[in-house]
DNA sequence: CAGCCTCGGTTGTATAGACAGGCGGGCGCC
DNA sequence: GGCGCCCGCCTGTCTATACAACCGAGGCTG
């Protein structure tokens, strides 16, 4: 078997080759896809060139590779592939907005079921729970509600989150994982509306964010507060490769 | 200049000192980043690591290349990063659930101030303008508003929306530029909420998705329907090199 | 039988070298 | 002075090689 030559980057065609196999149903989930030594072999290209090819395919979240042992084809995404949200607090500051912290309260508690199946701890095990909210302009737009596993931070508790945000110490102890995002249109409870100063009837937004192994964050946010200069927005690049298959 | 050697791999630590002469302010919006050559260079990395560094640092967005010419620290996004959504009534048809769309009404009808700047026309042009509910399963899920651009697709009217998406239709005749997405919670309107089939006091999402030159879309949508599976759901891998820079 | 060790396979990283292609400025020629 | 060519710089890709880290299985030993 061999590539076919004209134009495209030798790495590009071994991304399509695995993807191919993928789409044709040779290579299903959790099928171990050829090694670096076998698509070096079978399709003559270097170990360098197949290793990129792999490890873009495992940025992209198509494959999953294990060190030791191989790599595979990646489990169906759990949720939908619908959107990606970055961190709140971040947007505002990098936006050049006053941002403030309130921390409402910090806490040890035990998870329940839900909450420990999310940072992979038995259930009843202690975890650390932060309640903040982030402001801009004085305005409180987001109410963070952060499960955190005390194995990864257990110094959490006694950070001083008005100087650093949670999301900043947690990236600065490693890096996250991928995570899964939900976002609903909800109508705020007494207590996010009294936080976040909503008004009788208005509906906030609900973003529910997972971080594998390293918390979970539950934010009930109000982007659309009166006053608030921003929505929740962002951009996106269709890249000319995603082909639209039509439903 | 060197880099601390312990652990982190060296392509890291070389995304991590550019992102931290962009973070001190050492690198603005435009500027020229080290060559390949320089940093090979002035840290005593091999070029292959320093493009793998500048290569993935331009894949974050964080930098933009240019062959011939050089790596410059990229421009600011024009709104925030919070967010990209993908196209929902795709993502119904690949989770397998049964879709279905009902098309409202087709017409052509002239622009008002705002649409014919999202669209690149003059104020008052004429436009084409579909409205579709996509349903999963039966259940209403989302409501379509769209304005198209008629230069880019003169015969959009003369589609059956029934058996192509407008997204699949459009894609298809050329690849779609970046989006801007702007989302909400919003207290649906009576047209949407009886579409949508949405009980009084329900909230729903609003999502706003602007394609350069192509077209403009206003979704009305309600995900959490009662008996709909799911959520605006998605993940997100973080490279663990987008250092997080405390506010 | 249990525990330890070794060994082969696999991924992760790093280097040196090479060639291709694009861009822009400077130099020479007209 | 103006035009065009060429050369140098830069990124993009690809190869060959090397070493490290990790995992699992199989064999050896106590």
């Amino acid at each position: 078997m061999s590539l076919t030559d004209p134009s495209p980057p030798l790495y590009q065609q071994v991304k399509s080759f695995i993807l191919g196999r993928i789409a044709d149903g040779a290579l299903v989930q959790g099928d171990q896809v050829p090694s670096e030594h076998e698509l070096t072999r079978d399709l003559g290209v270097s170990r360098m060139t197949a290793h990129r090819a792999l490890r873009e395919l495992t940025a992209e979240g198509v494959l999953r590779r294990v060190q030791g042992v191989g790599t595979f084809v990646a489990e169906a995404k759990p949720q939908s592939e619908l959107l990606e949200i970055r961190n709140i607090a971040e947007e505002i500051a990098a936006r050049g907005h006053r941002y403030a912290a309130r921390v409402i309260w910090l806490r040890r508690e035990r998870a329940g079921a839900a909450v420990a199946a999310a940072l992979d701890q038995p259930a009843g095990m202690t975890i650390f729970r932060s309640l903040l909210v982030h402001c801009e302009n004085d305005l409180p737009v987001q109410l963070e509600d952060r499960y955190v596993n005390p194995d990864f931070a257990p110094d959490y508790l006694q950070q001083d989150f008005t100087a650093i945000t949670p999301y900043a110490y947690l990236t600065a102890l490693g890096p996250l994982d991928a995570a899964e995002h939900v976002i609903e249109a909800i109508r705020p409870n007494p207590e996010t509306r009294h936080l976040l100063r909503i008004r009788a009837n208005e509906p906030c937004l609900l973003l529910q964010r997972r971080t594998w192994s390293r918390g979970l964050v539950v934010s009930r946010a109000h982007l659309t507060h009166p006053g608030s200069r921003y929505r929740l927005a962002g951009r996106q690049d269709y890249g000319s490769g995603t082909a639209a298959q039509a439903p």
